[in-house]
DNA sequence: TTGTAGGCGTTATCAA
DNA sequence: TTGATAACGCCTACAA
């Protein structure tokens, strides 16, 4: 049995009112006293109950993080930003898997704000309305952390997907390319899928260049799909190509080697995201880094900010994303 | 302001007691005044406040987890495993990233304690006095992760680290080498360092090859001191080199192809780990597997027994390695 | 079958 | 400056 603020109280001789004040140093409690309780507090190992405090205050200091599948990459990096931040503001994290499933994400929710976490910050590539009218439903502070919703309601941290699209591709045509092919995200993510596909038609249409349907192939963020994809795009002689995702750069580089081609010297590949993968890999794969540390620091920093009702000068954050040049495009050594 | 107990009681016109009784759905309500309750719980929107409940009942359905860094591989894996099975019995995770300071390790697990946690899952390379007498202080279950305390004290899941090493080392003397170096964790890392070089050691011995200090190069993990660590014991003409981890092995390789060697043609090279490097990384790395993802669904179904005080048949439990062998050794196709 | 009331461990108001 | 005491929202004997 744990001691309680009763037993450092009787230890101390005085109420428990002034141990709490002692505890909490608020009044004026004299110094005497204050030994007193604090000697009471050692001697009988007294370790405040944090579950009585919040039902009490109502606040928890503890938030929750919905999060597709945490052995993914990006994930961590985004946590690990998240959970440095929350620590350096006494936050704990609940850490939440759903595999981007509608029911799980909901049951998450739903137990999340039983346990009265202060926020919510979620991360996910789709999100569902039913989802989102349950975090409005909930009616404590949400930040969604590498993602937006459609309609921009809730505050949110992430880079512009278009954007480096476009730069990727931009960069592909600086180099001389023509039959650009592109390894999409399924077509029903509005980022991966969607944006990062406008950004790529852009860059072609200020090149002038005609798009071509055929140069874009539907991927699922996977390797086997991505090489598969890559096939294809060979049997249209494309001479350079953009993936959505670092693996599926790999897995595409990998099925332009066993095809017999070469990469850079054939085609040229460049990935998404800046994995580590992208790095280690041989040719090393020029791609879009995403700064997933920094997503998640200041999703949490923003989410302090909403807990303490301090004014907000940007309710949606765009941090900047950065083509880096490796071998796969024909250019510079790995600098990692 | 949310609804309560009492809110439904009053709109169902039942005391709060029999509110009580449906949501626990307990004692013989009639079905009737059952129903009465549940149009008045949808009527109100009531959710249950787990902390209150907590409180009572003296349990939080929660669980901490101590894990030196959630964006190093290895570790999100093993958190997966984890919360999949903390989430199948119901269970919450609090995740506490630590970076394997002891100062970060206590303080983590003093606010676990104050916030009445029902376990502790401990992940990290080395377990200090002072963090395991901590971890013995607030009596409640602990579960190590992918590691061990030296005396056994707590329950544990992880795989038989000196073995495995063992292996790999044998692997490669089958192969016909004589002149096998290693790149080790750090010395002061019982695991990593320790066993896994034991296990060098011993397939050495069985081998009646003469232990050299010299092939021995100690790392830390990383990939820039593994390639500084190969260049060394290319010096010293090793014509194979076990790495305690796959990333160190991928360093090593490049490290041996910048030198003008090549891999497996004049080196073999295994590694540690089976992360996803090692099978997109070209060339393809033999490695041995340790499964990342078993070891934190055991470790944390360990913990559900122990909160139930079910009997339990081991503590300590030793979940099976593998040799993957990949082209790094020169043999077979990459299998995934 | 249902209701009353005490208590889980705090905080905070109001007196003293 | 300190002490009673009423919440916070729930569970659970014990009565009715």
């Amino acid at each position: 049995m744990n001691a309680t603020i009763k037993d450092v109280a009787r230890e101390a001789k005085v109420s428990i009112a002034t141990v709490s004040r002692v505890l909490n140093n608020s009044a004026v409690v004299t110094d005497e006293t204050k030994q007193r309780v604090l000697d009471a507090i050692k001697k009988t190992g007294y370790k405040p109950n944090a579950l009585a405090r919040s039902l009490k205050i109502q606040k928890t200091h503890t938030i929750g993080l919905i999060v597709p599948d945490i052995s993914s990459p990006f994930y961590p990096e985004v946590v690990r930003g998240i959970e440095d931040i929350a620590s350096m503001y006494s936050y704990n994290i609940f850490l939440c898997n759903t595999d981007q499933k509608e029911e799980k994400e909901m049951n998450y929710i739903e137990i999340l704000s039983e346990k009265q976490v202060d926020g919510i910050i979620y991360m996910g590539d789709i999100i569902r309305d039913s989802v989102k009218q349950q975090l409005k439903d909930i009616g404590i502070p949400i930040v969604l952390a590498g993602t937006e919703d459609a309609e921009s309601e809730f505050p949110n941290v992430n880079i512009d997907n278009k954007k480096a699209s476009y730069d990727a591709v931009k960069y592909l045509i600086s180099l001389g390319h023509k039959k650009i092919g592109m390894i999409s995200g399924p077509a029903d993510d509005p980022i991966g899928g969607v944006q990062r596909t406008n950004g790529y038609k852009e860059a072609l249409s200020e090149a002038k260049i005609r798009f071509k349907p055929s140069l874009v192939v539907e991927g699922s963020f996977k390797a086997r799909q991505a090489y598969l994809a890559m096939l294809k795009l060979l049997e249209n002689n494309v001479d350079a190509v953009f993936a959505a995702s670092d693996e599926m750069a790999a897995a595409a580089i990998n099925a332009i080697f066993d095809s017999g081609f070469s990469v850079p010297e054939d085609i040229h590949v460049i990935g998404f995201d800046n994995t580590y993968l992208s790095y280690m890999f041989r040719p090393t794969i020029t791609t879009i880094q995403r700064p997933a540390y920094d997503i998640g620091a200041v999703s949490m920093r923003l989410m302090t900010k909403l807990l303490a009702k301090e004014p907000i000068d940007d309710m949606h954050v765009v941090l900047p994303h950065q083509l880096i040049v490796r071998e796969s495009t024909g250019y510079g050594e790995e600098k990692k």
